[in-house]
RNA sequence: GGCCCCGUAGUUCAGUGGCAGAACAGCGGACUUUUAAUCCGCGUGGCGCAGGUUCGAAUCCUGCCGGGGUCACCA
């Protein structure tokens, strides 16, 4: 917007009980005023910087009129919910933490598209058990553990439990129960007789024709018990009349029936996009985001839209279009087995880091996940860097709101607290019998808080996960159980250096890592050529290698009786 | 082909009209060169390219280049 001094003049914002203008026009004003009336520009053009560094959430709480919130998201469970279906839970839970503590109310419920067909067997699933259930309702397949819960369910559960390590609670339902409960039946005979100007709906917006005695409803075939193939052509007011169609999907064949059936209490769902629309009249939904798929101009979230306007004369609810949670570059997809699941996830990385990588990130932003190399490492430092600028004050409003919604729990000590650099503590996990929490005690100056003691072992809990799946191999180390044969490359000057160490730490019975690094160093210093042969020949003793973690504490960890024997050992071998 | 997102330090990314930032890596130091554990210090930059708007552009507009995503039906 191009604004000329002492012409256009911009919206003012009300922030603060104050009227306000944007930079641009007080920049302008202040011009104006110096340049050609000689005075300083009034107090009323203020600006107000901290408007645009408000957190995306609340700014969108802040501009929205909702007395009471009421988020909705959902999903259809043909398998394993990979990891980039978090996002939408993810962003939908930082909204309605952002409404509660806006002080408004606010609700946010979670569902399961469980009257959608399996419209294909998922790999790791025996394809001869379900092959038979394609095209049925997958509240109706059998789970996969054999339980009595639907396959749906199986892994809505799944699902649900990876939400919850991440600090997401959301109200559940299933489509089923809505459906077979008969909380859809008004919104169905509404849908059904708008038939004709649905019709018209998908021809403008979406540009797709739907043929002239199209009815928008599919039952379950009373005869083969699959939905997805089944074709409605006629509503007698009562009950709707359909053919189970033989090739109308790829991945199943229809039966070929011909029925009528009454479309209530669980008899059929609605297409998705009417169903959409349908659901957001019956739960009171007021605001849900909608992944980059949906919100393509023409696509499913539009058709909800006009819907929701042109047959149910409603607002649709406020949208939000989101990005993926791509893996290592790519799209994720769990029928060709690239990727992982939420669940596998949530057992890869804390469920704390796993949240802050997407709290991180606005919604608008694809986000790629890597867990190679050092990945996870730098997700850690930079939560704790985070957490380090909200203790400290020097975090920027949206930063503190960012850290306070990407809290899995939101304790006051945890946030403030002491944390042990995740890095740091995978080595000193790999020190046989060192006591960590002493030992890290001693790093921060005092003793743990209990919450600083919790988070410690979180992350000594995680240390193993993250060497055995993801660590380079330089980052892992292992104290050897018996002195490594390769012992004998050492030369004359290690093995001098060797006899007058243990000498030292017989005599000197060293504690704390600060004397036994000092002892290398002088020890060392009486040979030629720096010190780098003396920490070699340590490293290559205990751990069977020439490089390792900072020697002197890392003797200091190990029990004195086993570095005794293992220095008199080497001596001994190398005679 | 249409649409959306991204392109900023070696790397991963913040910043979206007002003095180019952080983390990690790196470099220097903490005993006279051990180290992917600690501490202190240091920012290494044509903000993809070309125009435009503006007093002022990484930021807004147009076009282009490169990368990713998505677009029948179904969901």
């Amino acid at each position: 917007m191009a604004l000329r001094v002492g012409h256009d003049r911009p919206d003012p914002v009300a922030y603060n009980g104050c009227v306000c203008f944007p930079a641009t026009f007080y920049h302008n004003r202040h011009r104006h005023y110096r340049d050609e009336v000689g005075a300083e520009a009034p107090a009323f053009c203020r600006v107000i910087l901290e408007a645009r560094l408000q957190y995306w959430a609340d700014e969108m709480i802040a501009g929205l009129p909702q007395e009471e919130f009421v988020f909705n998201d959902s999903k259809t469970y043909s398998g394993s919910a990979h990891v980039g279906s978090l996002r939408g839970p993810v962003i939908h839970d930082v909204l309605y933490r952002s409404a509660l503590d806006a002080g408004r109310r606010a609700r946010f419920l979670y569902g399961s598209d469980d009257m959608d067909a399996l419209d294909a067997v998922p790999p790791g699933l025996s394809q001869e058990t379900y092959r038979p259930w394609l095209g049925k309702p997958l509240c109706e397949v059998p789970s996969p553990d054999g339980s009595p819960r639907s396959y749906a369910r199986y892994f809505y559960d799944e699902f649900m439990a990876a939400q919850h390590k991440l600090g997401i609670s959301p109200e559940p339902y299933h489509m089923s129960d809505l459906y077979r409960s008969g909380r859809m039946n008004g919104v169905i005979r509404t849908l059904i007789e708008a038939a004709d100007e649905l019709r018209a709906i998908y021809l403008e917006v979406s540009q797709s024709g739907r043929e002239e005695d199209w009815i928008p409803f599919s039952p379950v075939c009373e005869k083969c018990g699959r939905i997805a193939m089944t074709r409605v052509h006629h509503f007698d007011g009562e009950r709707v009349h359909y053919r189970c169609q033989p090739n109308a999907m790829h991945y199943a064949p229809g039966c070929g029936h011909e029925g009528a059936v009454a479309p209530w209490d669980g008899a059929g769902k609605l297409p998705w996009k009417l169903e959409w629309a349908a659901r957001w009249q019956v739960l009171g939904v007021n605001f849900e985001g909608a992944g980059s798929d949906h919100s393509i101009a023409g696509g499913s979230r539009d058709v909800a839209d006009a819907i929701t306007r042109r047959v149910f004369g409603a607002e649709p609810p406020a949208n939000l279009p989101y990005e993926f949670l791509l893996l290592e570059g790519g799209k994720m997809s769990s029928s060709k087995g690239i990727g992982l699941s939420a669940h596998e996830a949530t057992e890869a990385l804390p469920a704390q880091q796993l949240r802050w990588l997407q709290v991180r990130t606005r919604p608008r932003t694809a986000i790629n996940f890597n867990l190679g190399e050092n990945a996870i490492p730098r997700l850690f430092d930079d939560f704790d860097v985070a957490a380090e600028r909200y203790r400290d004050g020097s975090a920027e409003g949206w930063q503190r709101r960012q850290f306070e919604l990407a809290q899995v729990r939101r304790d006051p000590d945890v946030m403030a607290g002491y944390r042990p650099r995740f890095a740091h503590v995978v080595t000193i996990s790999q020190i046989p019998g060192a006591d960590t929490e002493t030992y890290f005690a001693q790093h921060k100056g005092a003793p743990l808080l209990p919450a600083e003691s919790d988070e410690l072992r979180e992350r000594l809990a995680y240390a193993p996960v993250w060497l055995e799946r993801f660590a380079p191999a330089k980052a892992r180390f292992e104290v050897q159980e018996s002195l490594p044969p390769e012992v004998k490359s050492l030369d004359a000057a290690q093995r001098r250096f060797l006899i007058s160490f243990a000498r030292w730490y017989e005599q000197a019975r060293p504690a704390d890592g600060e004397s036994i690094h000092a002892a290398i160093m002088d020890l060392a210093r009486r040979e030629q050529g720096g010190a780098g042969f003396a920490f070699r020949a340590l490293y290559r003793i205990f751990l069977g290698r020439s490089s390792g973690p900072r020697a002197g504490e890392f003797l200091a960890a190990l029990e004195p009786s086993f570095v005794r024997s293992r220095l008199k050992a080497a001596v001994a071998a190398l005679d």
